[in-house]
DNA sequence: TCAATTCCCATGATATCCCATAATATCCCA
DNA sequence: TGGGATATTATGGGATATCATGGGAATTGA
């Protein structure tokens, strides 16, 4: 089980290159996965996941009703999500279009979230992660039932 | 798993020609496969796609009861439905009807869904994910099983 | 013959490849 | 355990290939 954990902040080159981190690769490589990142669609970050995750919105499409919202809104997600090539640096080149959606300029913050991750402008991940800690000091944290979930699983399900 | 992805502007140049994006057209050349549009029942935009999704709609209508209004509809996909041939550069010229129906002039966005595309007025198309965006930002996420689906893959099928 | 296409070539912008380098982490062996 | 040797990583730059786009010439078709 190898999942995506931690941060790492990389700075973005004027050719508009970005290093992927190198943990985060090992994962994609040991799976043999390609990278596919794509606009939030809550929140001003990139987020990045394999294969498996683009898979299962294009097969919720297909099976919804092709008038609803949630077919629009999963359709949304596609067209902003792209599979990422890396150089043999094992960088990749952000878009005119996901850079100004997250608003990078210079540098990147890849935040590890287990199967995927996300990419912000540093500053903003750093306030919004001070928030989330004040708001676990006064609210208690969520409930989780740590060490204890389904017993069946060789996958736990904690997405 | 090649699939259509991601969003692209290209112009139409004064001849009435659209380039392709590369990227569609490596995953067509991929599986020599030609190219269809047809006008969207649903939407102001062209939709594309390879054979197989017209063979769909094909065997659709022959297993279903010929006098339904779904048969109707089905045909008047079919109807519109033109095979595109590509230049030498990777483009396309558009007939007058397509470019009255999505109301294209000198510019067009592809918008990538999965396994087809489609083909859109760019400020319009950009005023519908704005509100997509919207929208799933105060009625949350389609309820996707993310981490856990059917247990039919979504990975095989097209490589 | 005229208009509309298709073929072919040119071009600027941009992405990609390949190499270099400095900093850091890891390994190895005394 | 220490400390030098080696590998890995992030970053940068020049050269090259690809891509979108435009225009002229040849070809088609009515």
């Amino acid at each position: 089980m190898d999942l995506f954990l931690s941060t790492f902040e990389h700075r973005i080159d004027k050719k508009g290159r970005l290093s992927v981190p190198a943990p985060f690769r090992s994962v994609l490589e040991r799976r043999r996965d390609p990278l596919y990142l794509f606009k939030s669609l809550t929140e001003p970050c990139l987020e990045g996941c394999g294969p498996e995750r683009i898979g299962q919105i294009v097969d919720a499409i297909d099976s919804m009703d092709s008038l609803s919202a949630e077919v629009a809104t999963l359709q949304t997600m596609l067209s902003s999500a792209q599979e990422m090539k890396l150089d043999s640096e094992g960088r990749i080149m952000l878009n005119a279009d996901f850079m100004a959606f997250a608003e990078l300029n210079d540098a990147a913050l890849y935040a590890g979230i287990g199967r995927s991750f996300q990419i912000w402008l540093p500053d903003r991940y750093r306030g919004r992660e001070a928030e989330a800690r004040a708001r676990a000091k006064t609210d208690g944290l969520p409930s989780l039932r740590l060490g204890r979930t389904s017993p069946a699983s060789s996958d736990n399900g904690s997405g």
